[in-house]
DNA sequence: GGTAGACCTGACGA
DNA sequence: GTCGTCAGGTCTA
């Protein structure tokens, strides 16, 4: 491992809260151990800390941490714009700092797909596996994350000894789809959120959730509100007539009416403090 | 365009 | 130890 380095946080990278940020559970490669976060950008694994103001890691140069954290993004601009809301406030106050991650677009992809009908815990198994079995060895006992092309050329019986159940097909799929798709990153980025996400539901293994989850962790469109069932819970127990039936695009439509362009982060904070909201239902 | 049922698996609590 | 429930849903009919 190479040498540490610090950055100083100021400025728009304030407020950035780092164990928040890879506890929420928007990403699942991330370990703590000791005071020191272990992961994997790109190729390179890295380690991480946060003391205050300061940030230390070692294993990649500080515009790939920064690009990485979004650091650059003004954070305080996007939570003041949100609505005087006590649930999003008291959400905002417990994972403060808390910020969207720039995840590698296939990596997000395939874990989500992944992710689906499963819970967070199982998840990381699942995704410790596949990086072991099909992942380049990049030092200090880390892999990469397995690349398209070597799930598409896998047999699936070997996918799914890796515990991902029904999801191998729609893994093994997509990744095909987009092995063989070079500059699907790029095209994605460049259209309007809906025909983005119109062109993401054509992979097998993605419906609505994981193209917005794809959609906000990814490429950062926040206007994308990933709809799980703790977000369907929240949303219709406090701000939706309860008993009223809602289907997932009026939920998501409804969080993107109430919290405006950046609902996706609104719905991030709600994520992060779901345990902390009242769930009406069991009262 | 909306709905119901099936679905791998593991974490977790009773 | 065992069992039931639930989980960052998608697919098919």
């Amino acid at each position: 491992m190479s040498r540490y380095c610090t950055l100083h946080l100021e400025g728009d990278a304030l407020p950035f809260d780092l164990d928040r940020t890879l506890s929420c559970g928007q990403v699942f490669r991330w370990e703590k151990k000791g005071h020191w976060w272990c992961g994997v950008l790109g190729q390179k694994p890295v380690l991480i800390r946060q003391e205050g103001d300061l940030l230390h890691f070692s294993g990649a140069p500080e515009e790939d941490i920064s690009r990485y954290f979004d650091l650059d993004l003004d954070l305080e601009e996007i939570l003041a714009g949100f609505p005087d809301d006590p649930i999003l406030l008291q959400a905002i106050d417990s994972a403060y700092g808390l910020r969207i991650v720039r995840q590698p677009a296939w990596e997000c992809t395939a874990s989500y797909i992944v992710a689906t009908f499963a819970n967070i815990p199982g998840i990381q198994t699942r995704l410790k596996l596949l990086c072991e079995r099909f992942g380049e060895r990049i030092g200090d006992g880390h892999t990469a994350f397995p690349s398209p092309e070597k799930l598409a050329a896998s047999p699936l019986c070997d996918i799914r000894s890796c515990r991902v159940g029904y999801r191998d097909k729609y893994l093994c799929g997509t990744a095909a789809i987009l092995s063989a798709d070079h500059g699907w990153e790029e095209r994605i980025a460049a259209l309007p959120y809906r025909d983005a996400r119109r062109e993401l539901l054509r992979l097998p293994g993605v419906g609505k959730k994981v193209a917005d989850c794809i959609l906000l962790f990814a490429f950062h469109r926040f206007e994308a509100v990933p709809v799980d069932v703790w977000i369907d819970r929240i949303m219709r127990t406090h701000y939706l007539e309860e008993d009223t039936r809602y289907s997932y695009d009026r939920i998501a439509d409804a969080a993107r009416q109430i919290f405006g362009p950046n609902a996706g982060y609104a719905q991030e904070y709600l994520f992060a403090a779901r345990e902390m909201i009242p769930d009406m239902r069991k009262k």
